[in-house]
DNA sequence: GTCTATAACCTGATAGAC
DNA sequence: GTCTATCAGGTTATAGAC
């Protein structure tokens, strides 16, 4: 079994490229990332990246595009929804959240922290100023407590399930915590946190 | 009035390198920041920057750690104090931690996403594994609820307070809010989070 | 399509005059 | 202490052979 294959040999070499391109710049953030780390995960050769993307900006822009999306749009056909009710609809997107985040852990530290300069090609992609008018869980929001903008409540989802995959690295740096302990508190957060949640619209 | 000036000119030269090393490192990540846009933003020239610091790396660490205190060195003493009992220590570390955010509204994204492969320097500074263990606060949540992992209640709070904040950048650039509207959610936000986090330590 | 070799450029750091 | 000029090394991107 070979241990150190970086990606898997029966891809189109644009596909490698573009594979290794997610997985190096995902770790490393666009200015740190030299083309040469992507040829050499990708196991072709540095002038390949050239021949199939133009640059390393535009390699960057299409992996960039496409995390955002994997980020925002995972939210959106759950929040969505306008068959399923409020509570139910919580639970859908704390659990799927979090199954998504488990598998990209670092997706939201890169969209979040190298989302600057970007303007232009996000808002093609997702007008979310205009989805999140009349989006259902909004609306859903609005209703179960007019007197609190459902913004808040927004933050404070995000913020229980998306935080701790955005303080991970730092506390795993200081020996805080390590990565099965991590995964062991994100399984329990699956069922609190709607709870919480619950609760929290509950508050008064 | 000049509008365009960078660095308070009454600083010493030292000073006034390291004030637009905070600046400019803290905007856009080690990697991306050239030891040229420090001098400029400080009035002086490149020599001198490696005059007064050794080198890039090493005026980055200064201003890195002085940062990492600044984001985690703010909580210590709030969670520490045993005087206070659990509900107005929660509002006091909401009220001003969201104060000192505000005041620094990147320090948090910054930290938390160029703290990778600082472990030797911050174990010095911050033994935040074994601070946690015996700080008051932890001790008072564990009382409250001994069913629930305290460090839940910690990535609930600091999500909650957080989040927002590493958020915000891409809000920002999506068009969703501007800076006045977030000042005000935050500033509505210093009232609910500590009623919510209560709501949160009750919620069965 | 894929490679080697190299051009063109940029960046951190230093030498040396003042 | 501060500057100008420049070096040394690294990085992106391309030319050109196969």
């Amino acid at each position: 079994m070979a241990k150190k294959i970086k990606i898997d040999a029966d891809l189109s070499t644009g596909e490698k490229i573009k594979e290794a391109a997610r997985k190096v710049f995902t770790q490393k953030g666009y200015a740190a990332t030299r083309t040469r780390d992507i040829a050499e995960e990708a196991g072709i050769n540095l002038a390949l990246l050239n021949y199939y993307f133009r640059s390393k900006e535009k390699l960057f822009k299409e992996v960039m595009l496409e995390k955002v999306q994997q980020l925002f749009g995972a939210l959106l056909p759950l929040m969505s929804d306008p068959s399923t009710k409020l509570e139910s609809k919580i639970e859908g997107i704390v659990s799927t959240y979090l199954d998504m985040l488990l598998a990209n852990p670092d997706l939201p530290l890169f969209v979040l922290s190298e989302i600057r300069g970007q303007q232009e090609q996000l808002k093609k992609v997702l007008p979310l100023e205009k989805i999140l008018q009349n989006i259902s869980f909004v609306k859903q929001l609005k209703e179960r407590r007019p007197d609190i903008k459902p913004v808040h409540y927004l933050m404070n989802i995000l913020g229980m399930t998306v935080f701790p995959f955005i303080a991970m690295p730092a506390f795993e740096t200081m020996g805080i915590i390590n990565k099965s302990e991590f995964e062991a508190l994100i399984s329990e957060r699956k069922k609190l946190i709607p709870l919480w949640v619950n609760a929290i619209l509950k508050a008064k």
